[in-house]
DNA sequence: GCACGATATTGATCACTGTTCAATTAAAAT
DNA sequence: ATTTTAATTGAACAGTGATCAATATCGTGC
């Protein structure tokens, strides 16, 4: 066959992402496989990669869409009016992953070879990510102590991933941890405390 | 062939263990191959899944040594006399993971299928690591909040294991974190402060 | 010494994977 | 109508985890 009126260029690289993305979300990350992909949308796998150049990169599209969706949902319920914004964005941190086992995972499963650099876009999706959070912690410390805000954001992001991921993969229940969102909620209430008084 | 003499059984399999950790620490999670492991042994690919059975239990006696080596690292480091020994447990943390990248991060690429599972000794090792944590943990907090040790172990270990795991994935890089390891000791800090004054 | 049973080891075989690329098709341009 | 351009294919390749009948070796009893 040739050209396909039925689907631009675009359309079937959306394409691809979102069957892929349902694949992922289904199977994970290691049983994950482009040629089902291709099988499910009626393409061959050699479209595939024509439309992606490498395994590497369809994986990081979809990773990418996780991003988006991700985005998406934390700033949806930062605008449902919560209490404290900063405590539904950490709720919603949670939700997520718990909602989204195996697409959530899958962005921590792949890691990029050495040689190959990240595309642009997707560095953005993971700013756009930790944006949101500075921007919570910022509003909710002293204004003299606001150029701190980034670098706290930081490491309370990476607090509440160390949480939600001993949560997901069976180390807080190992443990013994009944309420991993209870202890990371009271590690950020531990670290604004430095700030305050 | 048939039976070897130059090895019993238990000697095989601390064989493939070790030579399976060498060759996952120097390639990876993603591209271990069991294949090569038995190459490098001069055995054949039937002889490691008759003494595994299968694959994942293969990569768990590989992450299992490296729990082994993880836990022995930090009781090496605790016994040297630091002026802080909670702190000195942190540092090991962080060095371990730095030093063994590919071997550290494999104990958590790899997940048990839902339907297996985890053998008993894995959870032991699992827990050895966490004990060593709670202990001085304990040894930091007032007498009278000891009961609280193993909770707050848990969701400190959640914590350093989120920096650590962003110190190595990139992920810090990205949003110009440069001290992880500083940022981890902060949150442990402010963590133990709500239990002194 | 021999034969027999128990055990260890093999590697061909299977189904699957990511990856490549010459061949083919169909649309667009001339 | 012809040529050019772009899209699509799927057979082919090298690699993987997994299986298992066949084979080789050892230990033991006679």
């Amino acid at each position: 066959m040739g050209r396909r009126s039925d689907h631009s260029r675009e359309e079937l690289r959306a394409l691809i992402v979102a069957e892929g993305h349902r694949q992922m979300a289904e199977v994970g990350f290691a049983k994950f496989s482009a040629r089902e992909v291709a099988k499910a949308i009626g393409y061959s796998i050699g479209t595939l990669y024509n439309v992606f150049g490498s395994y590497d990169q369809l994986i990081l599209a979809i990773n990418g869409h996780t991003l988006d969706l991700w985005l998406a949902d934390l700033e949806a319920k930062l605008d449902s009016l919560p209490a404290s914004r900063l405590r539904a964005a950490i709720d919603a941190y949670f939700d997520f992953a718990l909602g989204n086992r195996n697409a959530w995972t899958a962005l921590y499963d792949f890691r990029l070879p050495a040689d190959e650099v990240m595309p642009e876009d997707y560095r953005i999706k993971v700013t756009a990510i930790t944006e949101v959070v500075v921007r919570e912690i910022r509003s909710e410390l002293p204004t003299e102590h606001a150029g701190e805000a980034p670098a706290l954001a930081r490491s309370l992001l990476a607090t509440v991933h160390g949480h939600c991921y001993f949560a997901l993969n069976g180390t807080f229940a190992l443990l013994g941890e009944q309420d991993p969102l209870a202890a990371a909620l009271d590690r950020v209430d531990d670290a604004l405390a430095r700030f305050k008084s």
